[in-house]
DNA sequence: ACTTGCCTTCACATTGATGAGAAGGTTTCA
DNA sequence: TGAAACCTTCTCATCAATGTGAAGGCAAGT
């Protein structure tokens, strides 16, 4: 798939799927003329990384844990090769994207529930 | 309060407190020596603010959703003010919000399902 | 062959959140 | 009175994410 497919089916501009790419958040092969070449499975990858940063992560963080993400089934890294520092990494970023879930959730539940207030309030009137 | 001490209450710098004022976050009141006058509840309202934009929200979101997040008891808007849209804002914002906590939650799984998975075949080996 | 549309790289600009420092007034304490 | 530690406003700088456009190569249709 061509960068303006991807790009189409995503909603994300082309301009930021070459941004991703050279944060190494998107690997796409070259064809024979210089395209980038994605794979179908782009499309999800980049509505996850759109979602993550949407969540307030940065390119940077989303780089170091998005190997760990895709598929929980295969393995990526030999148990070898997750050292001790790499997996406290991901434990405390999934402390962290814990923290954030807690506070968006507080303030999801106020707003329904002012929502609901004013409704029943107006209801009774 | 003065703002060197919820500076130091809350961890955020004193650069950012006047910035959230700016942007209409906070309201403080002035001492007779100009001095920024904070109450006992700003503690509370600036790590909320902190919880919001680490969690990907403007300031211009917040400061739009922030008086109803109060506490739910007291309806600070008579239920007249809670015009069609502003009810459809919320709505929406508390829908854009629910995307980012299923985002963040089906990552977070993934992190978790990753390490135990690594942790199992290492306990294993 | 020509046009249209997509692709390439490169570069400059903007926006939101933040850092940092100057220049000067206030409070506190010795 | 003087020094230290706070406060004020204002300004300039930075960083990540994004917008935008130029200059040019490639592809497909007429």
């Amino acid at each position: 798939m061509k960068i303006g497919q991807l790009s189409q089916r995503t909603g994300v501009p082309t301009r930021m799927l070459r941004y991703y790419e050279e944060q190494d958040l998107l690997h796409p092969g070259r064809a024979g003329n210089g395209y980038r070449d994605y794979p179908e499975s782009a499309v999800y990858r980049v509505q996850q990384i759109r979602g993550l940063l949407d969540s307030g992560l940065t390119t940077e963080i989303i780089r170091r844990i998005i190997p760990f993400l895709d598929k929980p089934e295969e393995i990526h890294l030999h148990p070898d090769c997750l050292t001790s520092e790499l997996a406290d990494l991901l434990r405390s970023e999934a402390e962290r994207i814990q923290q954030r879930i807690d506070c968006l959730s507080r303030n999801r539940d106020r707003i329904l529930a002012y929502l609901s207030a004013v409704e029943t309030r107006q209801g009774q009137a």
